[in-house]
DNA sequence: TATATTATTGCAACCGATTGTAATTTTTAA
DNA sequence: TTAAAAATTACAATCGGTTGCAATAATATA
């Protein structure tokens, strides 16, 4: 039953030519005749032969394989990402291997010692909240694979990265929050050795400053984003003591979805109360009650220059600059959750 | 500076022994003396050796790697669900390639075709909406290569499928907006020749037969489930001919979200004037105002059955009865968005 | 001590495509 | 018509493990 598998050999051996005429012509090499290119490719769709790509890797040293490591797929913004990623590296001739870090370091290093393995001829990554350790990642470096961080990148290694203006962003949602008459502004963001973390709160930070507004510790909380640290933040520390912020700004729309969901099961009126800001401009921003003002967040103008970079880089001569930093425009999306102020006044 | 791959054969030169034996050794191969092959892993320690996956996946004509083919992976049931399937099977030694189809017939045979050619030992698909043609599956066949459908699938190949009781999700979900006391139910689904959507409608009318209902082709939409489509359904079909039902079934969250906002927009009260019920218990389902009444649907439970029934069969003897179906069971959770009477009436 | 068993290890072919170099054929130039 | 140049094609080694079978070493049995 099994149908045995058709060779270079068997396409060579029908064609009365040597197999190295035939791999030679299904590469459409310039060196074979034209008519025997013809004759080469009608019977391999015949045959229905398929090319051994394990044969061919071993023998080329490379893979055509580009490996993808990222916290995890369910957002909006990280399948856009991929989205643009595989177009453009499927045009070109890659395939891609994605796996999940499930925002655990651990996990990170296991996917990356199993791309490392795999061979994968390129590496991109969004680091896992929690990564404070590279070194799963110097045996790229070693073997001069190369590696992009996008959105959760490192200084650490001097690899290429590809980022938004996180603090243009940062400054721009907080601004937006002061414009609208918000004078204490609760920022709830990630893991701030993140670069997106920091730099966004950097934007916080020089926001208030360029409009006299004291930063104040106790308006800023650092958490993993669930629902549950979500409501621990928002309950415990802001509902309970009566420390009542009148402006919100969380790092992502689904922490922001939560925050709202929150305060409003709290009796919080929003923006009255609280004028809310999240960010990424995931689907979930817009279909809470009121819709969630936030950052626009080009997912797939973001995976496209990625793989333009990786792809220039492999195919071309493989010039070691590899290590540009790309910074991507963002945008402010205004909603109802943070208009507090009529435009026309 | 790039450092030279070390083999086998290097390992075997340092030992004095065969690279046979290394090889064996590697593999823990019982005719290997336990110190030698304590000697072989330590040296491979030490030199860095890692194993050439193209040699050996040429000589065994296996790959380990296990393909995904989704529709999308931008849910959070698509995601459990990956989840799930890939923390079991990396247990097990295999690798995944996730691509997606974009719900498009064209990508998906793409995909396929990629996925044949990169030789995965099985290959996983949740079917795109709009494919028809199953012509892409049939390489797969033609090598035993075994095929599990998962959510999306079909009856026109008998493979192995791993499903939820579509018939009985819908049929709770109607009957319980039936018993909030809607008479006029408005089922909006994704293309009824999918068998989740066509089982799902099939529900819904039996629950509407058994509760005296009749079935109304005017309150039955097949779209897209895209936010456009659901508000071409919503304003021209129904708000503007003022047919006003009083429920509405959603086959997915997203779309109930989307079909509240626009329902809400048009100055309607959910539950009271329309109660809504979505479908996958999807993070979005919680967030909005109010909160969706949906079904839950165990994506990573479903996830984790595929991955042991296919690696039971990849390590086992490859018993060839690999075409069961697999229904898993799901709930219904109620929440705000149907309650329209009180339970303690 | 001789012989039979069992445990270890190695030889050599093989998986299928790629590629430097050489050989052959065809075309062009003299 | 013949030598030189260009176009095609083929030989054979190579990539790095894997595996059937033979060979050797170690241990047990008579």
């Amino acid at each position: 039953m099994q149908e045995k598998e058709v060779t270079i050999y068997d396409l060579a051996e029908r064609l009365n030519i040597s197999a190295t005429t035939v791999s030679r012509g299904l590469q459409d090499h310039p060196a074979i005749n034209i008519k025997t290119k013809k004759r080469i490719f009608d019977l391999a769709a015949e045959m229905g032969y398929r090319s051994n790509k394990f044969a061919s890797n071993l023998r080329r040293q490379k893979t055509n394989t580009i490996g993808v490591i990222v916290p995890r797929l369910n957002s909006l913004f990280m399948s856009s990402v991929l989205s643009g990623i595989e177009r453009s590296v499927n045009n070109a001739g890659y395939n891609l291997i994605i796996s999940q870090s499930f925002e655990k370091e651990s996990k990170e290093k296991t996917n990356a010692k199993t791309m490392f393995n795999n061979r994968v001829d390129a590496l991109i990554v969004s680091l896992s909240s929690d990564t404070a350790d590279f070194s799963h990642f110097d045996p790229f470096l070693k073997k001069n694979i190369p590696i992009i961080f996008f959105d959760r990148t490192t200084e650490a290694m001097n690899s290429t990265t590809v980022v938004i203006d996180n603090f243009k962003a940062g400054y721009l949602a907080t601004e937006h929050l002061i414009t609208q008459g918000c004078r204490e502004i609760l920022h709830i963001t990630g893991n701030i050795d993140r670069n997106v973390y920091a730099d966004r709160l950097k934007g916080y930070k020089k926001a208030l400053l360029d409009h006299q507004i004291d930063f104040r510790e106790d308006l800023f909380i650092s958490n993993d984003l669930s629902e549950g640290a979500m409501h621990d933040a928002l309950i415990a520390h802001v509902i309970k003591r009566k420390q009542l912020p009148d402006g919100l700004f969380v790092t992502n729309d689904s922490a922001a979805a939560f925050a709202l969901t929150i305060l409003k099961g709290a009796g919080l009126r929003i923006p009255e109360d609280i004028a809310v800001v999240g960010f990424n401009n995931d689907l979930i921003s817009r279909v809470t009650e009121p819709p969630i003002t936030t950052i626009n967040y080009p997912g797939n103008e973001m995976g496209e220059r990625i793989a333009r970079i990786l792809i220039d880089h492999l195919d071309g001569d493989g010039n070691p600059d590899l290590n540009s930093q790309i910074v991507l425009n963002t945008d402010l999306i205004i909603r109802a959750s943070s208009i507090r102020k009529k435009t026309y006044e």
